[in-house]
DNA sequence: TCAAAAGTGTTATCCTTACACCCATGT
DNA sequence: ACATGGGTGTAAGGATAACACTTTTGA
């Protein structure tokens, strides 16, 4: 007899790997629908597999070719899609963010796998702030919430500002200035309330009237809700702990490497203070070799000094200010 | 059918109070064995509970008649005790953090309950450094652990210091000013891998000798380690959030927050360093009022600012140095 | 009057931020 | 020569950490 507290448990996986400009995540792409992009997952079988990330790590690699470097639970999350109706059990999402170091073939994946790279900014446009303030924030984002938040919030008193009101502005910056880049989950959370996404209408949150510009690509499921706390967790990882290098490949210039930095947390950064920054935190090494690759001046390569997790609990890398 | 993918989801809460000078859980005491304390749980059930958060929380007012406050999933944990051959599902644990504020009354549980608050000092007394350094770490914990270095490092080259003995070094501090507090699973981590406390010789993990002192209060299952995980977050929360008030009554004086805050990360703080941080982040505002039950001088009384949360993103309660 | 705890003022130091400038290569 | 990107030095501002000291109560 079936029990009523039986679950399924499907490990879903943000895997991040770094090309030309962008932090790229796999998707499978099966359907042909506005929600094809789905984050891929496997099931958690407790006969075969030992630990939950034991469970992830041996279908990745089985089903993609992939081998994961660091990896870590993000959370569950509620299935919100509707109950089937079909008996099937009910399934909990547990949700990890996992990363794939660049490097010749590393993150080629077989050729006939339904699955491949896209940009995570195809998904949060409005997250990629590093050439400007992304116009989609005041031409369409910032007009619809308020809109939202004046309906929402009818019951506030002139005087004070109104909670829907506050949330927008911590979510989406007072000024221009200060755009908190770890917020992610809470813009989304925003524009899904709102009924900005095309998932919120999906999951009959329609009490709101529905944005018709489609704000960022969709993802099957709460795929994007899942990703959007991977990005956040990145971004807050990345300035305490040396995650970024398993990001790069083996050898790297310090451009490349601000580069990289810059593209995961969507903002550019000051080029001299970010030097200094490396280089007081001792978490690169000149491996003696220079590029000639980048256009001007040769930029001398370096590699992650891995020793320095033997000297003391080794920090990220700090990102305030531009 | 049972599908093999079913598995049945514990939802474990760390409930956490503040008591006269220490932070204390709520535990089960059921048995009588070395593991009669358990964190309380319960089943989810996607039948009637809509979410998780809300099956943790329809369970917890149901059997403590507590409210909670602030909750926070941590982490869903494997079940590391060895299988049940009953046929009865595979257990997942989903790990909670929740706070309940302190007040009159607002703790109480009633009294026909096995479930009575604890000092979480009392399963991790290596943690509380407010007095001083605890003595347990030099007497016990470190040559205890490095005994098990060194027969685990054999074969690191006297050159290089071998991997074990750098995770104590990280986990426990390289000199008495360097201890970090947020490093508590860690901690607990090393001491479980060394067999150096009873849930390691309970769980098989009988390759290294049993250390004969016991090393603070045990838990039944893996509850010690979710425990761990919960006074990390906690710990860090602290110091980016403004959470410090959750636990705390609607009127306190600023040594009473300073001793909160004290209790929870495990080290004294400097008073005036302190007083400036609190003032700065204008998160208190006097309530007009004086407590005369402190012994000297009458304390002015405080209370939380909430509108705070309306002005931007609120901070924490920084806790560095001393 | 003295112990105990509340509360205030000031200074040295470091990290962050920002600015201005020089260097080496390809075309 | 000049454009392009690599690389360095230095100064202003703010937060942190540490210091010494005064005030108000109860016993």
């Amino acid at each position: 007899m079936m029990s009523s507290h039986a679950v399924q448990i499907a490990l879903s996986a943000v895997i991040i790997c770094l090309q030309d400009n962008y932090p790229a995540i796999l998707r499978n792409s099966g359907s042909d629908d506005v929600f094809a992009d789905a984050l891929p997952f496997g099931m958690f079988n407790p006969e075969t597999h030992k630990t939950l990330e034991g469970g992830l790590r041996s279908w990745v690699t089985e089903k993609t070719g992939l081998s994961l470097g660091y990896c870590e639970q993000l959370q569950a999350f509620d299935d919100k899609s509707p109950n089937k109706a079909d008996g099937s059990l009910h399934t909990v999402n547990l949700g990890y963010l996992a990363l794939s170091a660049s490097g010749t073939g590393k993150n080629t994946i077989p050729g006939n796998l339904a699955a491949s790279w896209k940009s995570w900014y195809a998904f949060f446009p409005w997250e990629d702030w590093r050439a400007r303030r992304p116009e989609i924030i005041d031409e369409l984002i910032i007009p619809a919430l308020n809109k939202w938040a004046a309906h929402e919030g009818a019951y506030a008193t002139t005087e004070e500002i109104s909670p829907a009101h506050t949330r927008i502005k911590q979510a989406f910056g007072f000024n221009n200035n200060d755009w908190n880049d770890e917020l992610v989950v809470e813009r989304y959370g925003l524009l899904y309330e709102a009924g900005l996404v095309v998932e919120s209408i999906r999951d009959g949150n329609s009490s709101h009237k529905p944005g018709n510009a489609p704000l960022g690509a969709a993802m099957a499921d709460n795929g994007r809700f899942i990703l959007a706390t991977a990005m956040a967790s990145l971004r807050t990882r990345l300035k305490v702990r040396p995650v970024i290098f398993e990001l790069m490949s083996d050898e790297f210039t310090l451009t490349g490497l601000q580069q990289s930095v810059e593209s995961l947390c969507g903002r550019s950064l000051h080029k001299q203070n970010f030097r200094r920054q490396i280089d007081n935190a001792n978490l690169v090494e000149p491996s003696g070799t220079t590029s000639q690759t980048t256009g001007g001046r040769p930029a001398a390569l370096y590699r992650f000094r891995k020793q320095i997790i033997n000297e003391y609990t080794a920090r990220g890398i700090r990102t305030g200010g531009g």
